[in-house]
DNA sequence: CTGACTTTGTGCACACGTTCACAAGCGGTA
DNA sequence: TACCGCTTGTGAACGTGTGCACAAAGTCAG
């Protein structure tokens, strides 16, 4: 979350009724709106219009015309108002009485989400999360078309992993210029993270996904998102030892899950 | 944040003075108010708390005997103020005047995590993931000894990764109780992935860590978390897209990092 | 023993995010 | 055309989390 440090205009205590935002100007004039808007999503919010556009992927190709925000909530696992106010963030899409347009959504939230452009990614550090990473079939087919991988280990340069042949680290400022690269995702030892960083940051990369369990010290302007998958299991535990104590309410739990598909 | 359902006893507007933890004398009825007191911790400061007792260990090591809270935000990345906050939840810990101990500090944090016991964990999926899920060395030595591996492919089964054999899907539910396992980790395709959840469910497994980019259905006293690469990526994206509208705040930005420290 | 200094622990206020509830708006139907 | 039912979009209430600022509580020097 970085920045932030923008004063934001005095909402104060919830402007009690403010000048209605929506403006008197039919929401024709969508110019400036769609891209100021942007500002305002919600972090939160924008995480989860990246699901719904997976969730929405999936409905077209079945086929579907159109969604009522009830049964995209239900497949996106979320409550429908909340459904609703997250794609009010973006705009107005949808058809009172009928739902949104699935074709239209899609696009909309790609165009907001900066899909519509392609962003290619470096992985740095080759090792079994690096060759996870770089043959990763979900990045290419959103968007996100992995085009540099680099490492610090003599036996990998040149050799291709998922078809992109290994460069050096010592390159990376060249071949990032070279290839427009976009994001980096460092995926080295954590020792390393910090060094891996700053040279990503010099090469001009503006965001990185960082997989190392490192606190990354980056500029202002550097967008960072870290997946720490030693934190994710200790909340996990924390939640295991939570229940272990409290007398555990009985049965009651076992909710109404029936279906009983099973790996094919 | 599946379940949640569970009526809360109305502590309200904060308990006016919760009872000091250290203190013999728990004036509210109920039993040691350090277990109860587990329940309060917001999710956001227990994820918090494991970064912390990763920077504690890198402190110990480095023969530090105690730490501000200060010091210890910065190494963290959050803010002091924050810091003591969630510290708090967990207890009085430090020393006015002086800071905390960081051996007693990663033992606390250690207990409200519930990293005194071990917990198995199985990971399900052996393709590009799952082998560098088996391989992360970052799990056993914080306590998730990995036990058991799950594929479908007749190819991997009985052949050792990271040590350990795979096992055939089919045999998860006796496997998992064999080894006690209680984290099931799924890194599997998409389709496949609500499958093995309700197997790993059925086997007895409390929580879940998700990587396929799918909403799982899970009875309410399972904990699922999940991680998904692509929505990350799509988060990164929209900033860069969101940075690319403003008129950039020209240069600013570039706080004072110094340290060149590179890679070595 | 006293007083100055340091750092914790937390009350409070604010900002953010979630949820509710309902008016507005649209399509279908007679 | 006029009505009816359905679904969106959003104002407002609520709950949670964050950050400030300071009293409480401890150390250390003299």
């Amino acid at each position: 979350m970085a920045a932030q440090r923008g004063q934001r205009n005095g909402v104060g205590p919830a402007a009690p009724n403010a000048a209605e935002v929506t403006a008197p100007i039919p929401r024709v004039a969508e110019v400036p709106a769609a891209r100021e808007r942007a500002r305002a999503i919600p972090e939160a919010a924008v995480a989860r219009l990246a699901v719904y556009l997976r969730v929405l992927s999936g409905l077209q190709e079945q086929g579907a015309g159109t969604v009522s925000s009830e049964e995209l909530a239900v497949a996106a696992g979320v409550n429908s108002a909340k459904l609703r106010k997250d794609l009010s963030y973006i705009g107005s899409y949808g058809t009172r009485g009928v739902g949104y347009e699935v074709a239209v959504l899609i696009e909309e939230i790609e165009r907001i989400l900066g899909l519509t452009r392609k962003h290619s990614v470096a992985v740095v550090g080759i090792g079994n999360l690096g060759h996870a990473l770089a043959n990763y079939g979900g990045f290419p087919g959103r968007g996100f078309p992995v085009s540099a991988l680099f490492d610090i280990d003599a036996d990998l340069i040149g050799v291709p992993v998922g078809g992109i042949p290994v460069d050096h680290i010592d390159d990376i400022t060249r071949v990032c210029a070279e290839r427009e690269v976009s994001i980096g995702v460092i995926a080295t030892p954590p020792p390393a993270a910090q060094g891996v960083c700053d040279r990503l940051v010099a090469a001009g990369v503006q965001c990185i996904l960082n997989f190392a369990p490192v606190v990354l010290q980056v500029p202002d302007h550097v967008e960072v998102r870290k997946v720490d998958l030693a934190v994710e299991l200790q909340v996990l535990s924390f939640h295991v030892a939570r229940r272990a104590d409290g007398p555990a309410p009985a049965s009651a739990s076992l909710n109404g899950r029936v279906d009983g598909m099973v790996v094919s």
